[in-house]
DNA sequence: ATTATATTTGAATAATTATTCAAATGTCAA
DNA sequence: TTGACATTTGAATAATTATTCAAATATAAT
């Protein structure tokens, strides 16, 4: 269905309202692929892991237990969301957060977890 | 690759400090699996939109110009989640947000999407 | 130059999941 | 108790995506 004149509408006054206050349609793609990323637990888990250091791929990959490859895969779609960032040194590729806010959000996701 | 012998250990400090404050499998699941809920835009428009007050399915599935059925659809794994709540009201069923936590983290990442 | 090490890349597979469609359920009014 | 309305449910389809495997790239050491 995507033809909505069919569905009827009960609290037209708050709907309205609603459809006036609405996000953008980019806004919230952009919050719903922001939520995507963290949503896998790999990303997660290198996300939380890098809160203590930079650490390069080899070492991410024994500590999550996952072969090099799908870490580096996972790592690449992190890099493209910006949310690590690189620093190459020599043979090594060292990976790091490149944001500020995720700490702040994981902290309060947590707790939000924690409390349930 | 699930042997992670032949993985070659570069910051072994760092690695084995890492693996003790590690949070607990569960813990990581719990978090990923809550991100994941909030990674749809259907579902993150819900408890957007939600955030005004409470919305029978077919009010909701109006203002996202969806099917009332792939609303519910979605409405219900929001309510596994324990993220809605229902209350019914002769045949309307009222959602709203279960969650105080909700409305922080959205702000929280809405500031961190609009920064970038 | 050749070899070893570190990492990335691309294609393939497997698994997950959002939406659709049709049918079922629940509630109220006539 | 029949019909209309509101919503849910289940199966099917379609689309997305995480991991694997093999091969490619990049750097450093011999």
């Amino acid at each position: 269905m995507e033809d909505t004149t069919d569905i009827t509408v009960h609290d037209k006054e708050l709907v309205a309202h609603i459809q006036q206050k609405m996000s953008s349609y980019n806004t919230i793609t952009d919050l719903s692929d922001f939520f995507k990323i963290m949503g896998d637990s790999t990303r997660l888990q290198l996300l939380m892991v890098l809160e203590y250091g930079e650490l390069c791929v080899s070492d991410l990959a024994y500590i999550l237990s996952m072969s090099v490859s799908a870490v580096s895969h996972q790592l690449k779609s992190l890099r493209t969301a910006k949310l690590v960032k690189i620093r190459r040194d020599g043979k090594n590729i060292y990976y790091s957060l490149d944001d500020d806010h995720i700490k702040h959000i994981l902290e309060v996701s947590l707790e939000h977890i924690l409390e349930k």
